[in-house]
DNA sequence: ACAAAAGTGCGACATGTGTCGCAGTATAAG
DNA sequence: CTTATACTGCGACACATGTCGCACTTTTGT
């Protein structure tokens, strides 16, 4: 059963990328990860929010740290912003979408053709590393 | 070049929205337009708050109400957000959306095939489908 | 000209979000 | 065992957002 996925903020969802990108890190760990970071103590916050939402739990402790991992699978949450973006900019269809993309030169014509190719099975395409749970729908 | 794109929430993007589709709009016109509308104070505020962000602006009135326009072109504001959804959830490179795209059925070869056929030209490309018919979910 | 109707201006509020600081606690070190 | 620390648990804040209500002003209808 698909649970409930939580609202998520433009932090919480940077946090949990890193998340889906380790498998699993301690606070520290993501403050490392990101960028231009704010401090320790704002990136404790958010986990502490994502830990709260459902989106990540405490599997075991590291010496003094606590080690996260995501509950939420990252396919689904990507899709749920997608379909956010969709539903807020367009009426539902994800055609404009892609228009506008090719526009912005954010896509070429190889990723296109790939994509197209692609099209025929049912894979799952993720660019994470190491993670394949996909959900036929 | 451009003005700043104003950073602009789910709400206030919905009530932009409308005033692209219309041209020009009062608040009545707006609120009628969107489907489970908050009170007529609710959108009244948030169209005064588009406003300060100068993302719309007053032209004239209409016996006792004011008649806005937005200020801001619909394709920049798109990409910007678009732009935000990829740097958000992946970096940077619109691939992998289209990808998931696909993965979730929101677009179809079809699409991916008009596309690619008009990717080789120049440019030109803004959805502006006239008028679709909404489907209540 | 007047009162009713339609709008506008503005304040108020409960959350949500991004950002910290600090005291207290669990660990690693000496 | 004692001390030095890395972490955690919380509380605090300022600002953003979604939601209204209400008094005051401008138009319109009679």
């Amino acid at each position: 059963m698909p649970k409930r996925l939580p609202e998520l903020s433009r932090f919480e969802l940077q946090c949990l990328r890193r998340l889906w990108a380790r498998g699993e890190a301690t606070i520290r760990d993501i403050h490392a990860d990101i960028p231009n970071a704010p401090s320790y103590s704002t990136v404790r916050k958010i986990v502490e929010r994502l830990e709260e939402k459902g989106a990540i739990k405490r599997v075991r402790r590291d010496g003094r740290a606590w080690i996260y991992k995501s509950t939420v699978a990252r396919s689904a949450m990507v899709r749920k912003e997608i379909r956010r973006l969709i539903d807020s900019l367009f009426d539902g269809s994800g055609a404009p979408l892609v228009a506008h993309l090719a526009d912005m030169d954010a896509i070429s014509l190889e990723d296109l053709q790939a994509l197209e190719t692609r099209l025929k099975p049912g894979d799952a395409t993720d660019e994470a590393p190491a993670k394949r749970k996909e959900a036929k729908k």
